[in-house]
DNA sequence: GTCTATAATTCGATAGAC
DNA sequence: GTCTATCGAATTATAGAC
């Protein structure tokens, strides 16, 4: 019993840390969130972190791992590509801090930015390539959509610009999920170069 | 003679440092960019730059002094708005690095971010009140067109996700311009709640 | 498993010689 | 005006007692 005890503890322990961890990431971003101010959240001795996670990059990337669970578009319509995913961005990011954890490290630490680089090429493209269809210029689209997004991001929750930060979901729906839709359907405009 | 030599040997050096701190901010962000790396950058002794500036904060104020020098919507068609942003918006950004400058400090310095909010407040709020008049929503569509800005801000030069790094001007000005166009101009979408 | 003590760096800032 | 020397504080990380 001493073990199953021991193993239960140590994994609350963990699951602590990494909780105070995802919160001080996300206020404080990569090189301001230190190691003792993480301790003393979880109210646990600074030593323990790093004999859990080894080092603070370790600690980052654990909890900075993150997946959007975006929808399957097939279970979508065609026309409501926009309003769906404008409302499931906002509901993932402000279930858990971790993605505002991830964007505010990803400005200062490279670590984090490959990881941003990961979620847009492993989460973001395919479901813009399952959403458009028969178009070359997926890349293209995913990046837009992403602009769009990480700018929202950033006025809503980092810079919290006021206009933005105090809009209701409703209206953040109901003004960003044109522009989403546009990215993903709309014929290419005119362009001097093809790709 | 002497004076006037040495004001303007001065001189040089203060715009070298401020040079030398606004590529360092830009690239590292405000913690990471150290007065000694500035000052080896700027191939100066550390201690002038504390003797130039006082501390890193007021360096970091002097350097971060950004005038976005919107172009006056009198001067536009009203149809043209969009694509006259954003071009402006690419030009302004790649002339100097001070805008990436600021937008990377904003992130964990919370004089930046103050500094950010006041460029929206002084310089886009004012600049769409000028081209949507007689709609009380200036700011929403205000900050509506600063986080698609901010947002290719960042996938752009922070991020450099490899699709929007790698677009040309007239590409992203194909794309994005229609969006800044909706924002300032499509009547408010319907919405719980009125503003 | 937990914590104390501390090593090893690095930083912003200061004092003072020249 | 310029630079050397250094302080004091804060950080990550380690070693080792209990």
């Amino acid at each position: 019993m001493t073990a199953g005890t021991a193993a239960r503890r140590s994994d609350a322990t963990r699951a602590a840390i990494l909780a105070a961890a995802r919160r001080r990431f996300a206020a404080d971003g990569y090189e301001r969130a230190t190691i003792r101010a993480i301790a003393a959240d979880a109210d646990i001795d600074p030593a323990m972190v790093m004999r859990y996670y080894g080092s603070k990059e370790r600690l980052f990337a654990a909890a900075a791992e993150f997946d959007l669970r975006l929808p399957d578009p097939a279970q979508l319509s065609r026309s409501g590509y926009g309003r769906a995913l404008v409302r499931h961005f906002l509901e993932r990011w402000e279930e858990d801090g971790t993605f505002v954890a991830l964007l505010r490290a990803a400005v200062t630490n490279d670590a984090a930015r490959d990881q941003m680089r990961d979620v847009f090429a492993g989460q973001i493209i395919p479901l813009v390539a399952a959403a458009a269809p028969a178009d070359r210029r997926v890349a293209h689209r995913a990046g837009l959509v992403a602009s769009q997004m990480i700018g929202l991001a950033m006025t809503r929750y980092v810079l919290a610009l006021p206009p933005i930060a105090r809009m209701s979901r409703d209206d953040v729906v109901a003004w960003i999920a044109p522009v989403l839709q546009r990215y993903l359907t709309r014929p290419a405009p005119p362009s001097t170069a093809d790709s």
